[in-house]
DNA sequence: CGGCCCCTTGAACTACATCAACGGGGGTGG
DNA sequence: CCACCCCCGTTGATGTAGTTCAAGGGGCCG
């Protein structure tokens, strides 16, 4: 049942049939590891099928030509890590295994039958880019009008809330496996700003960071620092 | 005809039938006109309605407790404003007119049908959600590793583009009715900042500005100084 | 004619970047 | 099994891109 991550996820935004969920473990035609650091997907390429993440971290990232990098999505279990490779056709970012992963693979001619006869799952998976969508906007305003600390708070309660959805916390803790410097990378701040800001975050006693163990030891303090509202993430099941 | 600027953009991605152009017009019920600096949609909305631009500029923004705003999309003559709400069902940011504009009007029921009964109309209302995600990666990677120098001329080649996709440049001028604070809303800057990087620009010999009429005078530098690929507006019609 | 916007300029400030260096831990090769 | 080395986190010092504050002038609308 490797699409069980999946069906999860799309649980979130509405109820799903046991039709659909069939169809689904159709469409999910088999399984991929990759090795922490290996690309899933490159600048460039023209997939003919679809990702879904069902274990680990993946990160979706552009490089300049200055050889600056930037993270612009952190994708987790569930998540449709290209769905989008099924409309746009050419990838104009590449996407990098965070640690290693299992991902569930969906054939683009799948994609397109379910396009053809499943209208409510359509409307699912749109949704499913919509909010992807919805969670870039949300990184525009907290890079763009946020300060360092902000930002960085922002993006834990962020991440607790999707993990939370996707029954990966435990109480206020959550892996959260990546280096500071990817971290950096996320926010568009160097590693050495990053490393300050969170011995900041730690000293005011907001959260604690172990090895790969993030927990938010001050949760309604972490969202109000980070003028949080968790509206973008669209966490509400509901006929859609 | 309210609807031309809509299938206008549409064709950008894919062929349209004539059924398909029919059941547009039709989706269209009718058009509205919205006064400079009017909101069209509010944050906390749950609109029963989706919103096309005819002619006119808006903004989709995002207020924060200190007041700041964050521009985080300009929407041209074409662009489905607020499609994503048929599926998201609540406003986490709010869209205004930077000008006076017109706006065609299609009912959700009118997007649900389409959806029940026109999967390649699906697939391409879809895309058109997609490539809103792909420009906000594009933003957040400007916001965040590139300079408000390069980043700014980023800006500019993607608006020249998008503005061309649907006939609205003349040579390498269009029409660009932002003030500059706006612009620094858009890009994350200060209006002062904004100012002195025009300058810049100008003193180049790469852009000039006057009134609203933006004319690039150096594109290949431009586009070089912004390290800018168009690949993530997806402007290639094929079959989707 | 008066009052806003909007653009522009100057000066001071600051948040973050950059450069450089070090220590600890874990994996790899000899 | 030990040695090495590389990655990762950390710290200090210095540099700078962009912010903030303040003010003036021009054009347009009421």
């Amino acid at each position: 049942m490797p699409a069980a991550a999946l069906i999860r996820k799309l649980e979130q935004f509405d109820r799903i049939s046991d039709a659909e969920r069939q169809l689904l473990e159709q469409a999910a035609v088999r399984q991929r590891a990759v090795a922490k650091g290996e690309d899933l997907v490159r600048e460039g390429d023209r997939p003919s099928e679809s990702l879904f993440l069902i274990t680990g971290f993946v990160a979706r990232y552009n490089l300049l030509r200055t050889g600056k990098r930037q993270i612009t999505a952190l994708h987790v279990p569930g998540d449709f890590v290209d769905l989008h490779s099924f409309l746009v056709k050419k990838m104009d970012h590449g996407v990098m295994a965070i640690t290693a992963c299992t991902v569930g693979v969906v054939p683009h001619d799948a994609l397109r039958l379910i396009s053809e006869t499943q209208p409510h799952l359509t409307r699912l998976l749109g949704l499913n880019i919509a909010v992807d969508a919805a969670i870039h906007r949300q990184w525009i305003v907290t890079i763009g009008r946020q300060s360092a600390l902000e930002h960085t708070a922002h993006l834990f309660c962020e991440m607790f809330l999707r993990l939370q959805a996707v029954g990966l916390t435990e109480d206020y803790g959550f892996k959260f496996p990546l280096t500071q410097a990817e971290l950096g990378d996320t926010l568009g701040l160097s590693t050495v700003h990053v490393n300050r800001i969170l011995q900041e975050l730690r000293a005011e006693g907001l959260i604690t960071w172990r090895g790969e163990t993030v927990v938010i030891t001050d949760w309604p303090r972490l969202q109000q620092i980070a003028d949080f509202d968790p509206t973008f993430l669209s966490l509400e099941q509901e006929p859609r």
